[in-house]
DNA sequence: CTAGGGGTAAAT
DNA sequence: ATTTACCCCTAG
């Protein structure tokens, strides 16, 4: 009733049971990130390219095609009210898209368009993050992810500060008020539950992914032999241990490619918060209902756009 | 290969 | 009882 508690506890517990008999894989955040860093780098749809991009892999590597779609999916709806499938509860409302870039940066003037449509190539939008709390009533966005996203887009060695994090949010999203209360108590919980890991004041994502799966072959066993009746305990840490290797080691050998990837990806992100904002708009006009909440979240998305018009990166040769 | 429909276990 | 979030199936 009060604030809700996103089944972060409910799903470690979800992961244990997967560990088993693995009934279902649940998205982890470090996958949804990646997913989002994907879709963006290469475009919604692109998903055997995504999937095959050096960079996800790691990551992604035991899902398939289908499932980044489904994901996305999901994630889309989660946005936007209404994806691709949900019972439209709401006027059907046609909205159009902003035209999104991929390699270079856009300096993003006037925003507010007549409703003339604008041609655009992909059928979904860069929905990306979540939206920001607009309504009292039951939306709420999952601070979890927005911390995982936090901290895979900082991209600091060894982790995030809490501070870090906190800004990052702030930053794209409007937080409540006692967000920053909120913050720590989350982040407490998250490492408490493993699902982060605290050096030194610093969060960095626990390899969380990384065991065995259905069909895909467990490529990290490959060499070494660990032979034991039982040793599921064992065989998650060392599954784990390699996923953090592989993890690192791809973020040491990724700069500038990667520094291109991000700014790209922040901007994507500005244009899908501009989208949604432009969404709202034209929602307020007809709906009374969050009308000023709307009007606001679309000050605040144009206002944090301008912000960070074109970090400069270095494009590789 | 991708998009969309459908099924279903699990959570609220 | 309803909603979520995965997964599978199949047409294009």
């Amino acid at each position: 009733m009060s604030l809700e508690e996103p089944d972060l506890f409910v799903w470690g517990v979800y992961l244990l049971i997967s560990l088993m008999g693995a009934p279902k894989q649940k998205w982890t955040a470090e996958e949804e990130a990646a997913l989002k860093a994907g879709v963006i780098k290469h475009g919604a749809g692109k998903w055997r390219t995504i999937l095959k991009d050096p960079e996800f892999s790691g990551v992604l590597y035991l899902r398939s095609n289908v499932d980044l779609k489904d994901k996305w999916r999901n994630m889309s709806v989660m946005v936007n009210g209404y994806g691709s499938r949900e019972k439209p509860k709401l006027a059907p409302k046609r909205v159009h898209h902003v035209h999104r870039q991929d390699e270079n940066l856009v300096s993003v003037g006037t925003v507010v368009q007549s409703d003339e449509d604008i041609p655009d190539a992909k059928p979904l939008p860069v929905s990306s993050a979540a939206l920001p709390v607009v309504n009292p009533k039951r939306t709420t966005v999952r601070l979890d992810n927005l911390i995982m996203e936090a901290i895979t887009s900082l991209k600091e060695p060894g982790g995030s500060h809490k501070t870090a994090i906190a800004s990052y949010i702030e930053e794209q999203y409007w937080p409540p008020n006692d967000f920053k209360r909120i913050l720590s108590a989350k982040l407490k919980y998250l490492a408490a539950n493993g699902k982060l890991i605290k050096v030194k004041r610093k969060y960095r994502i626990a390899p969380t992914s990384a065991f065995a799966e259905r069909r895909v072959s467990p490529l990290f066993f490959e060499g070494r032999q660990r032979i034991s009746p039982k040793i599921e305990r064992d065989d998650f840490n060392i599954l784990t241990m390699s996923q953090i290797d592989l993890d690192l080691g791809k973020m040491r050998t990724m700069t500038a490619e990667q520094a291109a990837e991000v700014a790209a990806r922040a901007v994507a992100e500005a244009e899908a918060a501009i989208a949604v904002a432009e969404e709202a708009a034209r929602e307020a006009e007809t709906a009374e209902a969050d009308a000023e909440a709307a009007q606001a979240f679309a000050e605040a998305a144009m206002k944090t756009l301008k912000g960070r018009t074109a970090p400069k990166m270095t494009v590789r040769a």
